[in-house]
DNA sequence: GGGAAGGTTCACAGATCAGTATACGCGAGG
DNA sequence: CCTCGCGTATACTGATCTGTGAACCTTCCC
């Protein structure tokens, strides 16, 4: 009967296994696509057990959503907490992330795909998927106003637009990655933004 | 048993219901969710009818994304034909295009949408949604080519990216659409790639 | 007249879906 | 000792899924 996300770090055993198995099945072959009782069986736990944990499918699938939230902001935090960054460094920092992400994670943006799968926006799930683009689109913003650009609403719009197009662009024959490519387009833009600049 | 998508232009009367409501539904509450049930309810016409032009649901869904990839293309080669436009506007007519097209698809690109659910290259959804990124990317290279501007391969992955990303960020509290923040970042990264800048 | 094409009606298969019921095992902490 | 938290095992419900079988009704065209 829960419908509402669990806290991913506060878990018994079986229930980590079971969101483990979940995070890898829900990713790959899509949320819709996958069962509980994949699920169960790939995580070596019964699914009473599933729904002893977590309730519904609903709250597992929102507790995924939630857990890879967690990880992906402390992924972007590690990147900005390097020193010696200025300010427009800073700015593009995310996309120092998404690189070495992008390395573990090639089947785009589990937001973006969850929100393809989940129109309804009831579905607990739907709200986290929505509240991390809202979270970053602000990190964006706050890191354009700290480094004195211009616009700093608009900027870190496009920044964001960037960022969700180089993980739903799946890479072409190009040589360089689109987390590659798609950091030198947002440092063009922020040095486009730069006080100084024409 | 027939796995391949139809000619979406050559359809009896009845194919063509079925793919218009297939395309709302899929579009609107995703592929896997919708079942062929609902479509054939939808469209007024008997599931055994659906499947005797359709021959699979697999089929189905190919052709809506066909459909759709047509009818994106004639959109964009409507914004490519207006006279006047600088070889430097050409570059970023599919943007202008995009502005239109998002007014009535709010639900994100398709395509992404589609590869999402359908993680199997082996589906004939997949292909049709993969070709969709390659025509687009090489579309951008070869405007950037005639615009002469520098790196056109890398500038062509850049604007897909701006692309895509505008389509899957849902419009924030801004008030300017993705469509139009996003067209002003190609517009820079277009200037910054041309012969005479700096 | 006689097919052939497009569509309808309705029943039905076989699988899979989310979720539940009941009963049991086991270890830790009071 | 005894309860409670965690997990096991198995069987089951009812709904929904894709896909099929067989018979029948039009309309158009040769």
């Amino acid at each position: 009967m829960k419908a509402t996300a669990l806290d991913p770090d506060t878990l018994t055993p079986g229930a980590r296994r079971v969101l483990d198995s979940a995070s890898e099945l829900f990713y790959e072959r899509g949320i819709t696509a996958v069962g509980v009782d994949l699920i169960a069986q790939h995580s070596g736990v019964t699914k009473r057990t599933l729904y002893n944990r977590f309730g519904s499918k609903e709250a597992l699938v929102a507790t995924y959503l939630l857990a890879r939230d967690r990880r992906w902001r402390a992924h972007v935090a590690g990147a900005l907490a390097t020193s010696g960054l200025t300010p427009q460094e800073r700015a593009t920092a995310p996309f120092r992330a998404l690189r070495t992400w992008m390395l573990d994670n090639r089947r785009g943006c589990a937001f973006i795909n969850a929100l393809a799968e989940l129109p309804d926006p009831e579905h607990p799930g739907h709200r986290v998927a929505a509240d991390q683009q809202q979270w970053l689109l602000e990190l964006f913003t706050s890191l354009a106003t700290e480094a004195d650009l211009r616009d700093p609403g608009d900027l870190a719009h496009q920044l964001l637009c960037l960022y969700e197009g180089a993980l739903a662009v799946q890479t072409p024959a190009t040589t360089r990655s689109s987390a590659e490519t798609v950091a030198d387009a947002a440092s063009v833009l922020v040095r486009a933004a730069a006080p100084s600049a024409p």
